[in-house]
DNA sequence: CGCATCTATTGCATTATACAATCATTGTGT
DNA sequence: ACACAATGATTGTATAATGCAATAGATGCG
């Protein structure tokens, strides 16, 4: 972890500071949205879009139909800060593929979309049996 | 990080723990052993090994020719668990794999085994150089 | 023998996380 | 329309993982 430690709040924000900036790069959210997007809590995301905000990434708007929820946005610099992430990502993500034929590449990239999907599947279909418990105790 | 609870935390160890038990169950070694190979700091594997002994997986044993350093060995539980938790991820790997063609197959373990390697060699490649820092800021 | 070094542990701080309680708002039913 | 249920966000509380600093005990070298 030191290292991703490096590669993350090197550049100012955790890692989930990360996860929460890259999903609402994607499209503006309410906080319970990026929370279900994010798969966590409502209050641990509550808590970390605490520290974007006092970071100056994303500010909380008044939801236009619901007072209820906050709207997040990112701000110019959190714009900014996506782009640059996704800059030192896709820099990495080259040079893990550098060196290689191109036939491994397209394997490469091939395994991770099916395995991606694959596990999406499994994750929905085991999570649906609420409580089922894997009591295979030793 | 639910779904990953629920397949750990319910067998009685979190993910960390499991971890470190997988570790024991290559070979025994010291605390410090332990940390080098899980990237760790000795001090949060002390803790952690605290919660396995607890849970009465490991035992620490007085080091055989240095009496500073302790030996980590697992106990009958702790062998058991770690059977279980490799029965556990191999039928979740099974399920993984199922259902695609063997050349995917070989795909996906050929790629699993690249990666590996390289994304070894690129954090040995960029630790090295201490602090260099990666003030591309925006 | 004494001091530098190494091993492990403990103290302290931070982050991530969930659940429960609470507050404000919205929606519903009579 | 009003009371009550449901929803969205936040805050309180607890646990886990983690690193760095300080410390204690043990080794080893000069």
């Amino acid at each position: 972890m030191r290292q991703l430690e490096a590669d993350t709040q090197c550049c100012g924000v955790t890692l989930s500071q990360c996860h929460a900036l890259l999903e609402l790069a994607e499209s503006e959210m309410s906080l319970s949205g990026l929370a279900a997007a994010l798969d966590l809590d409502p209050s641990t995301l509550s808590r970390t879009v605490d520290g974007l905000v006092r970071a100056g990434f994303v500010e909380r708007a008044e939801g236009a139909t619901d007072r209820r929820s906050v709207r997040l946005t990112l701000t110019a610099a959190g714009r900014a800060k996506v782009a640059y992430i996704d800059g030192v990502c896709n820099k990495y993500y080259g040079e893990l593929l550098a060196g290689w034929g191109e036939k491994d590449q397209r394997c490469v990239l091939r395994t991770v979309g099916l395995l991606g999907e694959r596990m999406r599947n499994l994750r929905a279909a085991e999570c649906t049996p609420k409580t089922e418990g894997c009591n295979g105790e030793s």
